[in-house]
DNA sequence: CTTGCGACCTGTTGGC
DNA sequence: TGCCAACAGGTCGCAA
């Protein structure tokens, strides 16, 4: 479920709720989508200290005393919830964290695709974000319209919906910003991303930064469940001109939004604006 | 190497 | 009202 916007919201919130912490004690109520076992997993974190909170692509990566780093992909419906040491966990809530300063860190998942891995932090680019095949951050400075330009040609005989989806281009986008970054630039989401003209590149490259830069500021899209660290919605939500609007008038010409499958996924588009 | 599709889970919604 | 299929913000592994 959360994209760029939404895991850059949460990072944000703990980076200045429980950076400089230590964790006091961690329950493993359900291991399934742990790396170790569980009680290796509350052996290298007990008595160690968070000393940074970090993210490349959808993962956060918390740095930890004693070498490890803690990585969390969200997937669809994990949670990072920070609460008061007496909020009772629900049955979906895998990983209880107790934090020194009386706060505890709650990591919810309904469908259990997210995950909780350890690595040691001296491995993490060899076997974590290597591997990964991640294109470029959105909002750093490796996201150059050139460079993207001739990614979309290499991967050029695929759709641009799914090539989006992919990360192999561009990281962080996912169903809702490529459905919007592709609204906003007039961009069908079926065509073949060698298709696309230098300005139609051009185009969707200022929309994927300035699109997931805005929702970054509201504190992300909230659809469905998504909640931030301190349990609120975000505000993009209000701002979506096609991500769940199916049947609705286009703001930019009028004409109804279609919603289809492509690849496998719900996409949604206006048939008249989006060449 | 690229592309496409089912699998992984649980919960909600909409149609009959 | 009840049942059941389809769908939900993301990857990942495997086949062609």
């Amino acid at each position: 479920m959360p994209e760029l916007p939404e895991v850059e919201t949460v990072r944000r919130q703990l980076e200045r709720t429980i950076v400089g912490r230590r964790i006091g004690s961690v329950d493993v109520r359900f291991s399934g989508r742990l790396n170790v076992g569980a009680g290796e997993f509350v052996k290298r974190l007990v008595g160690r200290r968070i000393l940074s909170s970090g993210r490349r692509a959808k993962l956060l990566l918390f740095g930890l005393s004693g070498g490890d780093t803690l990585v969390v992909h969200l997937k669809m419906t994990g949670k990072l919830l920070l609460v008061d040491s007496d909020q009772e966990p629900n049955r979906h809530t895998h990983v209880v964290f107790r934090l020194s300063g009386y706060n505890v860190l709650f990591f919810d998942d309904i469908r259990k695709f997210g995950y909780l891995h350890l690595f040691r932090t001296d491995d993490l680019e060899r076997l974590v974000i290597g591997p990964a095949g991640y294109g470029p951050e959105p909002l750093g400075p490796g996201f150059r319209a050139d460079s993207f330009a001739a990614d979309l040609k290499r991967f050029g005989r695929s759709a641009i919906k799914p090539l989006l989806l992919s990360q192999k281009c561009v990281v962080g986008v996912g169903n809702i910003y490529s459905d919007e970054t592709l609204w906003r630039s007039g961009i069908r989401p079926d065509r073949s991303a060698g298709t696309l003209e230098a300005d139609e590149v051009r185009s969707l490259h200022d929309s994927i930064r300035k699109i997931l830069r805005r929702s970054v500021r509201i504190g992300g899209t909230s659809v469905d469940s998504y909640r931030d660290a301190f349990g609120r919605r975000g505000g993009y939500e209000r701002k979506l001109e096609v991500y769940g609007r199916e049947g609705h008038p286009c703001s930019r010409c009028g004409e109804l939004i279609r919603k289809v499958r492509l690849g496998g996924r719900g996409t949604h588009y206006c048939p008249k604006c989006q060449k």
